[in-house]
DNA sequence: TTGAAAGCGATACCAT
DNA sequence: ATGGTATCGCTTTCAA
């Protein structure tokens, strides 16, 4: 059984290409061919089970029936989820997912858009490194559909599905605080990417409206070693003279790794030191003590981003926003203290 | 800046395309095209930011640089890290991954195969749902490349990258064994996968070793329904007559929701009933108890998968195995009552 | 109703 | 060394 194509079939049937094109692409009524014809060419074509080249399909229609998704890291839960809506979504629309991780690489991140680009993807949906303004702003002046997801550029004027990352912080500290903690310290990740910015500036804020100073309890570490560093992070905020009664991680592997740390230290969670994730993983209800956590609405992230894109590539009529902060929600569990 | 295109070039620069193609692929010294030619060629083309249409590329050669990659739930930790591992493999190959999840649903992975076949792909990595040696088959027939990973079809020659799931339980059945625990039960899903084949004989042939019969205490629960099934099954798994004081579970998530099932029943782990899971989750070291786990070469899985695959696309001369049942790794935690 | 032919953007063969 | 031209497989315009 090999191959067969567009114009074997056309030959065999002793019709033309065109003819063959349209019936398979339901355009048969439309252009007038007799219900003969189309039969015989539908049957011809199941018979030898014939499948369209869809290289040449996209390199003529101008419509490769593919988006592009760039994200920092697939194996990380949260990501993961996100490719999941993405792809689901997408796949029921007729789009095909081109999947890359950027590993928080920005010059990776312009290879891929570069090499998605070529691959003729009709849009992006990116979770930048964030240090990529231009690279962004170029495909904007392409005119190349795409929407930002997690992160975005804040002064810079694109579509973008991100979540209320200072809300969320600010939330989980100021329960914290009704709890009773009075010295809350930070755990995050050095800057550069505007969520752990507004991560930051929502727990400063809240920390502010107590009018608590928190100079020495914020411990931001940097992006490829806070493993080495988490250590001595947590030590510092533990120790006199800061003493902390609670710490809050701006991310689920940081309080992860921040948890074996306190119990390596042999400090009682929540006894001694209270702590909420800013999301969270597999399992953290049933660590010891489950972990409070602030959620992302994970799937709606890949959910609105793709709605939008379809949006932008398909010109549909009815406009949605086209900028989106999600709420998150906080998750009461044992490891911040309450019930 | 407009879209610039091969002709473009050949045009401004009074060359023929020919010559472009051969200078921007590098082939120009090999084609003995002046050294000046192909400065004024290749120096145009920077400035002008051409970039090949890989789509048109692709249709030329006949090569696609695109390999696929079927599996059941990119959301599932298990697959996504070796999703990330064939991607970053690939990627520095010169290849890009078509990621798409199957959802365990057969349709779907026939869907997913013809998908993928359309668009060129050269080759497929599949996790089937075991459920489709049928198009196993016509792959075989068509010499597409490809190679199973996680599962495999027993009774069909394929290449395959699995883990030694019957070892691993086995493994894992022998040491509750040795830590006293004598009724020992089994939750797992029901057949169709091979792998749950392996992994409940690998329970079943430990148990005849010592001479136990475990008709009563094996609980096979359904794909679809399992969140809910598994109350059930513990319950009959720990009150009378069964009583057992240890459960291996097939998997990582059901592991997860036997440990909270067991939880609300008061029941202690691993005083009253020591646990084993196959395969973790991320914080299952985290768990109270942390969790014995049985471990998967997750990363292994995904590389040797790439590494055959491109044996076969690009034959190589260097033969590899291709054929890789991989060990796994028993992580002994509180929660088999050790140590 | 149907078919011939141009075109999508590249590669590669075959002359010159 | 360089260029003309067929080709990849399909869509689509235009004439018949």
């Amino acid at each position: 059984m090999k191959k067969i194509y567009l114009k074997d079939i056309a030959k065999h049937l002793n019709v033309s290409k065109t003819a063959v094109s349209l019936v398979l692409n339901n355009k048969g009524d439309e252009n007038k061919i007799s219900l003969a014809t189309q039969k015989r060419i539908k049957e011809y074509a199941k018979k030898h089970n014939y499948e369209p080249n869809q290289l040449a399909r996209s390199l003529s229609t101008g419509k490769s029936k593919n988006i592009g998704l760039i994200i920092p890291d697939i194996s990380d839960t949260f990501y993961a989820k996100i490719a999941s809506r993405v792809e689901n979504m997408s796949e029921k629309l007729g789009y095909t997912v081109l999947f890359s991780s950027s590993n928080e690489n920005p010059n990776k991140e312009t290879k891929l858009i570069q090499s998605l680009l070529n691959r003729q993807v009709e849009g992006l949906i990116i979770a930048s490194t964030q240090q990529n303004q231009k690279d962004i702003q170029i495909l904007k002046t392409k005119n190349m559909p795409f929407v930002l997801i997690d992160r975005y550029y804040p002064n810079y004027d694109t579509n973008y599905v991100i979540v209320d990352n200072y809300g969320g912080v600010n939330d989980a500290v100021k329960h914290l605080w009704d709890l009773g903690r009075r010295k809350i310290g930070f755990i995050s990740l050095k800057p550069g990417l505007e969520a752990m910015r507004q991560r930051l500036m929502g727990y400063r804020d809240a920390m502010k409206d107590f009018g608590v100073d928190t100079d020495d309890v914020i411990k931001e570490l940097s992006y490829n070693n806070y493993e080495n560093e988490i250590k001595n992070a947590i030590e510092e905020l533990v120790r006199h003279p800061n003493n902390v009664d609670s710490i809050m991680f701006s991310t689920h592997y940081l309080a992860a790794l921040g948890l074996r740390e306190l119990r390596s230290l042999n400090i009682k969670v929540p006894d001694d030191v209270a702590i909420i994730s800013f999301d969270e993983m597999g399992a953290f209800d049933l660590v010891d003590p489950p972990i409070t956590s602030v959620l992302q609405p994970v799937s709606d992230i890949g959910g609105f981003a793709v709605k939008i894109l379809m949006q932008e590539i398909e010109g549909k009529s009815v406009e949605i926003e086209k900028r989106m902060v999600l709420d998150t929600e906080l998750i009461v569990r044992r490891s911040c203290g309450a019930s």
